[in-house]
DNA sequence: ATCAAGGCTTTTTTT
DNA sequence: AAGCCTTGAT
């Protein structure tokens, strides 16, 4: 058991006590991870069956890694039963099983909030709602977080303190709304993210042999993120708990950032009501960061009023100050931050990996993005818009939807008309209409016109029945032929993969190129899941829809500088950190400003970020930025005050000369702690010229044994060739000197080209 | 039914 | 700044 060793005491004692309820509150970068990991792989060498065993991890990513992890310990054999992942996959594999209790179909489909977003629309028009009092947005949420409470539409409509409220923001119907939302979702055999939850409840609540067998099953439960669980999470934990009560649950309630889904710090409380002699472990020595770093952090946490005490304290060197850095502009804010990444890259022979940038909104990376291309160095956008969000994905996705289930409505109105068809809105609406007269579903309406006449003129009939004979040809191999083997006849007979080749534009290269990559994931899971009878195509889109941007990384994103969100970042670290864009109104956000509670949160989102660094942290704001598309003048956040000053160093890419009579930040003597403008660098004309410079030589560092014009090139690099002209690279295989390369030249389309022979010239 | 143009809202944060 | 929707012409 020699992994033990690794652990310090109070690691170890969360280890090895395995049965009863059990609390760990787990300072950051207190080694976290690692206790979970090794509990289980403990457990597991204390006798315990792994099939006995549910571990619930914030995202797909983590289950991924520690089971990794687990199967080095014990072997792949022993952990090969153990269920983990998070609430919303491992439940909906659950409810796949035994969906056909609830009503549902075993193969539903899963609607994301794009879907939830399209329906609760089409309901509010429906309905003959003003969607200016009714925006769908606010609606779904109100939706939303009713299910996370388990509210069912007829408790809602009945709860004179929620109506209240509805009635007061001048939307009293929104109950209506809800129940038809959720009707229309079970007629088309949907679930949204919340009902893979809420449904989880019904069914734990309405069927006991269920909620017995699987209580039986799942003898020993483990729950990572435990202050990021809303209600509905939490209650499906204490009944699969209630008979063995071996539950551990390991949190930080500093980190709790989720409260606008539901998230609810009660739920820690709630733990020490159910369980009164639970086991409380406190993990508060800090092995990822520098002194400051904890002790910055620290400064800044102990602000909030609701708090579990607790004493974050680290070993570590006491590190560099963290550096403040003031800018003018959001351009400039990109510049000098990538250029600072690239001086202490250079300075220190780190890798791009080393280093990430952190912000509040996703609409921040854009300056970012665009200095680190300017400078040509490799990045990463997690969070956005992610691959499997794009139109071209979502709409081949839909046809697999579609053909997996019939009543899917959202993925149907997605494609009816894509491609082009001739079935227009007018046609819809008249199906829509007779769909809810018959009361069935839209595709039982177009399927057979002779039980349900509509309004629908003889040429647009004839046009929805081939669409619908294409479609059932689709559903009938769905089960008999292999996943990529549909997935590719789906993407050619419906015409989408012709379409997109027709479109000779950039993008609309891209959109083909998505498209192929797509199939070539859908032939990666055929692979993956080969002796597995969950192989099918719709096996592949529980897969899918419950995917997120960190959990298709691969293995060229590994050198790379990181971008995403804070919310993002939740659970990483990093050497090298940047929290960017700290202006009051930005971080914390305008929504939370009025409120203490809110505001408390947004200070805990403040102290996860500075806590992902291991050794550096740099925090920037800028003076003006550019927001709804216009200029908006920015004070420095609140939050730079709260931290205690000895720990921060001050930078200015500016002098407060000329615009010290006007800066807003003079009111509270920020100014006066800037000094030695030059200082950050990247910023004259000059200093600008010598980075990039440095940068050319950097990428053609590796000297090329091709012995050509041409030196080593990368993905993205603008090159110029003799007969194609100006192209852009977008993809290299092989090495030198056999090096291809596969370049997107406007004029001629993609190529691709011997580096050895073909005499490129490099643009960048 | 389709397409182009112009006007409009939008931003927290995510499974 | 960008995507989405309405409008109006064909």
């Amino acid at each position: 058991m020699d992994y033990l060793e690794g652990l310090n005491k109070s690691q170890r004692v969360a280890v090895e006590h395995i049965d009863g309820p059990i609390m760990v509150i787990a300072g950051a970068g207190s080694g976290k991870t690692r206790v979970l990991t090794y509990r289980i792989a403990h457990m597991m060498n204390r006798g315990i069956d792994s099939f006995n065993i549910l571990a619930l991890t914030f995202t797909n990513k983590a289950a991924r890694e520690m089971k990794e992890r687990i199967s080095q310990i014990v072997g792949d054999q022993e952990a090969k039963n153990l269920a983990m992942g998070t609430f919303h996959s491992v439940f909906a594999k659950l409810l796949r099983y035994n969906a056909e209790k609830l009503g549902y179909p075993s193969n539903f489909t899963i609607y994301d909030t794009q879907d939830s977003r399209s329906l609760i629309k089409s309901v509010i028009k429906e309905l003959k709602l003003d969607d200016k009092d009714y925006k769908p947005n606010s609606v779904h949420g109100r939706i939303s977080s009713a299910k996370n409470n388990l509210i069912s539409p007829e408790e809602y409509a009945n709860n004179a303190e929620i109506v209240g409220e509805d009635r007061m923001s001048k939307r009293p119907l929104i109950y209506q709304i809800y129940k038809m939302y959720m009707d229309r979702c079970f007629k088309a055999g949907a679930m949204d993210f919340d009902d893979l939850l809420y449904q989880t409840n019904v069914l734990l609540r309405d069927f006991p042999e269920v909620l017995h067998h699987y209580q039986q099953k799942f003898r020993y439960i483990l729950v990572d993120e435990y202050q990021d669980t809303n209600y509905s999470q939490y209650l499906i934990v204490k009944k699969l708990a209630a008979v063995y009560e071996n539950i551990c649950v390991v949190g930080d309630d500093a980190q709790s950032i989720y409260s606008f889904r539901g998230a609810n710090i009660q739920n820690i409380l709630n733990f020490k009501r159910d369980y009164p002699d639970f086991t409380l472990y406190k993990l508060e020595q800090n092995y990822r960061s520098t002194k400051t770093i904890v002790d910055a952090a620290n400064s800044v946490i102990e602000k909030n009023q609701d708090q579990i005490k607790k004493n974050v304290w680290t070993d570590n060197n006491q590190g560099d100050k963290i550096r403040v850095i003031r800018c003018l502009t959001d351009n400039e804010e990109g510049k000098v931050i990538t250029n600072s990444i690239y001086e202490i890259k250079q300075g220190q022979g780190l890798q791009y990996s080393d280093f990430a940038i952190l912000y509040r909104t996703n609409a921040q990376s854009r300056s970012f993005e665009e200095s680190l291309r300017k400078l040509n160095m490799p990045y990463k956008i997690y969070g956005g818009l992610s691959f499997y969000q794009r139109k071209e994905i979502k709409d081949l996705i839909a046809y697999f939807r579609l053909s997996a289930n019939s009543n899917d409505e959202e993925a149907l109105k997605r494609v009816i008309n894509y491609p082009k068809r001739g079935i227009g809105n007018t046609t819809m609406e008249h199906i829509i209409i007779a769909a809810q007269q018959y009361d069935v579903s839209l595709w039982e309406v177009m399927s057979d016109f002779n039980r349900y006449p509509c309004n629908v003129n003889a040429s647009a009939q004839k046009k929805i029945s081939d669409f619908v004979r294409m479609m059932q040809s689709f559903t009938a191999d769905l089960d008999r032929v292999p996943a990529f083997d549909l997935a590719q006849r789906i993407a050619t007979t419906t015409g989408l993969l012709k379409t997109l080749h027709e479109d000779k534009t950039p993008e609309g290269v891209t959109r083909y190129e998505n498209i192929q990559e797509l199939l070539a994931g859908v032939k990666e899971f055929s692979i993956a899941n080969k002796n597995s009878e969950n192989n099918s195509l719709s096996d592949f889109l529980i897969d899918v829809a419950l995917m997120t941007d960190a959990d298709d990384e691969s293995e060229d994103d590994k050198n790379k500088v990181t971008l995403m969100t804070i919310h993002a970042s939740k659970g990483l670290e990093f050497p090298h950190v940047y929290v960017v864009g700290l202006e009051e109104n930005l971080f914390p956000s305008q929504l939370s400003i009025n409120s203490r509670t809110e505001l408390e949160e947004e200070r805990r989102l403040f102290y996860v970020a500075i806590t992902r660094a291991e050794k550096n942290c740099t925090l920037s704001y800028v003076q003006s930025r550019f927001r709804f598309g216009q200029l908006i003048t920015s004070e420095s956040s609140r939050f730079i005050d709260e931290i205690d000053e000895q720990f921060l160093n001050f930078e200015s890419t500016y002098s407060d000369k000329g615009t010290s009579g006007r800066s807003l930040n003079a009111r509270r003597g920020l100014d006066s702690k800037f000094s030695n403008p030059a200082a950050t660098g990247g910023l004259s004309g000059l200093s600008q010229r010598r980075l990039k410079k440095v940068n050319v030589n950097d990428i053609s560092s590796t000297p090329s044994k091709s012995g050509g014009t041409t030196t080593d090139l990368k993905v993205g690099f603008n090159v110029m060739h003799d007969r194609f002209g100006k192209g852009r690279v977008t993809a290299l295989e092989g090495t030198a000197p056999n090096q291809k390369a596969t370049v997107f030249f406007p004029r001629v389309g993609n190529k691709t080209l011997i580096l050895k022979f073909a005499k490129l010239e490099v643009l960048d």
